[in-house]
DNA sequence: GTTGACCTTCCAGTAACTGGAGGCCCTATC
DNA sequence: GATAGGGCCTCCAGTTACTGGAAGGTCAAC
């Protein structure tokens, strides 16, 4: 199988493909002429591949996910840690977006959003923020 | 004020405000010795950089806002603007990693996490995904 | 034999820093 | 005057996970 079937089967493009292989992930073999050849194990990983970097694992995360998935020997205990960092890292990632998403809504309410220059948002970025931030957006 | 200085003060590490002049965010003078010398006004800016990255701006967004902080003429729709994308963009990623969340978070509780190899996690990776994703979790 | 699609490699760029090497400057102390 | 220590300088490389593009080989069809 050439690289672009492979695309297509596994939702990868090509060049993240070739990438994977670059940095080790896959070791598709080699026709004469010079293209990779694609086994199925192959596309089967690329697909555990795409569906872990679709969770948010890290490739490092997917290393070690793939190494486990081929040691039969494995404890699912390893497993579940690495998801659980991963959760962990996600919910960090959550709160700091929802953090931001707060005070930025704020500031986005009270703006007029109109021609004049007054701007809470910018007001808001310039001060010295000695006390509590927002102050007086009653939302 | 001295690189050093200006770093404790704005909260900012030396190697970022000096990567800041790089691409044009500030422009401190230098002293006779070659040392940035940064006014009330750098320190100001930095400040005000800090604050807008800490709320997730890009470098650019952050470019354009300072350009806005300093144009008095400034309309605050353009501000309010610049806000309301990133807002979106803040929206859409908790959003994706709300779902990556929730996926995950099924699996790690079907997960035993034990000695044993059956692992949730790797199957659900492995597995086809014809239809539904977790199917039996039942949480 | 020539298109055109597909494949190859290699290089550069993305975002926003961060770390480190090699070296100058400044102050204090002996 | 020499030295030790910090702080400062520039420049280069690395980070994450790709992505785009150039230059060129391969293959099937017409």
């Amino acid at each position: 199988m050439n690289i672009g079937d492979v695309a297509d089967l596994s939702g990868l493009p090509a060049k993240t493909i070739r990438y994977y292989e670059d940095i080790g992930l896959v070791e598709p073999l080699r026709s004469s002429n010079g293209y990779r050849s694609f086994r199925q194990s192959d596309v089967h990983k690329l697909a555990f591949l795409g569906r872990a970097r679709a969770l948010g694992f890290t490739i490092e995360d997917c290393r070690s996910l793939l190494k486990l998935y081929a040691d039969t020997d494995r404890a699912s205990a390893e497993v579940k840690q690495i998801a659980e960092e991963h959760l962990d890292r996600i919910d960090s990632k959550i709160a700091e977006l929802t953090e931001m998403r707060a005070t930025l809504s704020h500031l986005v309410d009270a703006c007029a959003g109109d021609h004049r220059p007054d701007c809470p948002i910018l007001a808001d970025l310039a001060m010295e923020h000695k006390a509590g931030s927002i102050s007086k957006a009653s939302g």
